[in-house]
DNA sequence: CGGTTCCTTGAGAGAACTCAACGTCGGTGG
DNA sequence: CCACCGACGTTGAGTTCTCTCAAGGAACCG
């Protein structure tokens, strides 16, 4: 399978068409515009970019920053090396989001854009988007909305926690990206190795499998290499909820 | 001394003065914008606000986003407290920072403001902030600026640091903050006590004074209760480097 | 002056890391 | 078809870094 689509509702993608019937349509900004802005979205969206593959950078940290891009399938995560040649990964990128915003208010890319998995993605050109922003206080608004929210993620995933309170809001947020809505004990399939997650995590990547193994042990989960199954979703809450970056879930709440 | 001017270069501020003789005009954001823009800027900002003491919220996390708050004078630390009572510092506002930019994508404020230290604040109420920048572009790039700034920021200091790469570099950023350009060892005033620099910076306590100690026994500082001079920034710089937070300092790479 | 908060230092505990080894999987080439 | 290789995931043993707990001193304030 040369191109992951798991992720998404149809296993009919092409590299060309057009956003209307794009599978990330409603998770894209363009979904919750109104009908004259998306038009104006789609129409400065390049959606011919040709597939990236896994280990591909779609820019690097330091380039000139060009463009905006939207992940329409695949993975993205951005990170950086720093000077002592470690590698921080600062996020994964999803169908839906867009990479390069923290570069909005600076003229280089702070960090790099690199396919996890091998991946789709639209591209947004700067001037572009200035345009955009300049006539449209609504899509400005939104985009506004995922800078923030990618800040509040930043911020949240910064705080002290444990191992297990990364590794178990990690899990919570990724089934609530990859299965929204979905109460039961879901199956999700995480797109990134160990290595990255663990990366992003700020852990070693024996911590990361060692708290796995230690969720396994208690049955709280079932995992089998990238395919995840989360049995109690309500005790990973329990540990998880001090992070923050999940979701409130009433439900859980209420069989907890 | 009720109300900490130092970090300003005027001793004579009052709580109604107007943007042109506020000392942070310059650092605020109406100081980068055009004359008009500055202008629908300054008169759409509330300088009247009443001082904040020390512990004082200027709101609190889970709060309506009503508004934006400018720093005029003194500091405020953004925070949340998870559930399990602990308190989480998410970063600090010095004199011209915005605070509550990462509400603007948000209904509610996902985190605290506390004043650090005596403050002065002006009040941007949302309802004329969406105005502003649904009007000017300038702003709204501004703003983006702003908000990117932030992001960069928490991804930066999210990373995976020793507690001396996470101090050095704290002491060199807010050496870059206090006194801006200045090359020379340079004594500055932390504004905020320990417990909320080891905070902010996912230590201990006790971890934050234990490195301070050993860059006083290296001769790198010297540090007195909130005053720290440092003699020996290139070498802090070096620690600090792969944190990202801080300038690239032509002057201390050639001197190093 | 007593009380509180903050800063500092020490000793021991614990969490996560490093180093190392081994099994698995998928691709590659003989 | 199968041996080989590299990347990845997992597990164990020992180490290191940071935290916790504890105590004392300094500064501030009523």
């Amino acid at each position: 399978m040369p191109f992951d689509t798991r992720p998404l509702n149809t296993s009919t993608t092409t590299s060309h068409g057009s956003c209307l019937y794009c599978p990330t349509s409603t998770a894209c900004l363009s979904g919750s515009l109104t009908a004259n802005d998306r038009n104006r979205w789609n129409g400065a969206l390049l959606t011919h970019i040709p597939l990236t593959h896994t280990g591909k950078s779609l820019f690097t940290a330091g380039e000139i920053a060009s463009a905006v891009y939207v992940v329409r399938a695949g993975c993205i995560k951005s990170c950086t090396v720093d000077d002592d040649g470690n590698e921080h990964v600062r996020g994964f990128h999803l169908p839906g989001d867009l990479v390069g915003l923290d570069a909005l208010g600076a003229s280089h890319y702070p960090a790099s854009a690199i396919a996890v998995t091998p991946s789709q993605i639209c591209r947004l050109p700067r001037g572009q988007l200035q345009t955009l922003m300049a006539t449209s206080a609504d899509i400005t608004q939104h985009l506004m909305g995922r800078v923030s929210r990618d800040l509040r993620l930043a911020l949240a995933i910064s705080g002290n926690y444990s191992a297990e309170q990364r590794v178990a809001a990690f899990l919570l947020y990724m089934q609530e990206r990859l299965s929204p809505g979905s109460m039961a004990p879901a199956t999700i399939r995480l797109p990134m190795p160990r290595r990255d997650i663990a990366n992003y995590l700020r852990l070693a990547t024996e911590t990361v499998c060692r708290v796995l193994t230690r969720f396994e042990e208690h049955k709280q989960i079932v995992s089998n290499d990238k395919t995840v199954r989360l049995l109690q979703p309500v005790a990973l809450w329990n540990m998880a909820e001090p992070v923050g970056i999940c979701q409130p879930r009433m439900q859980l709440r209420a069989a907890a």
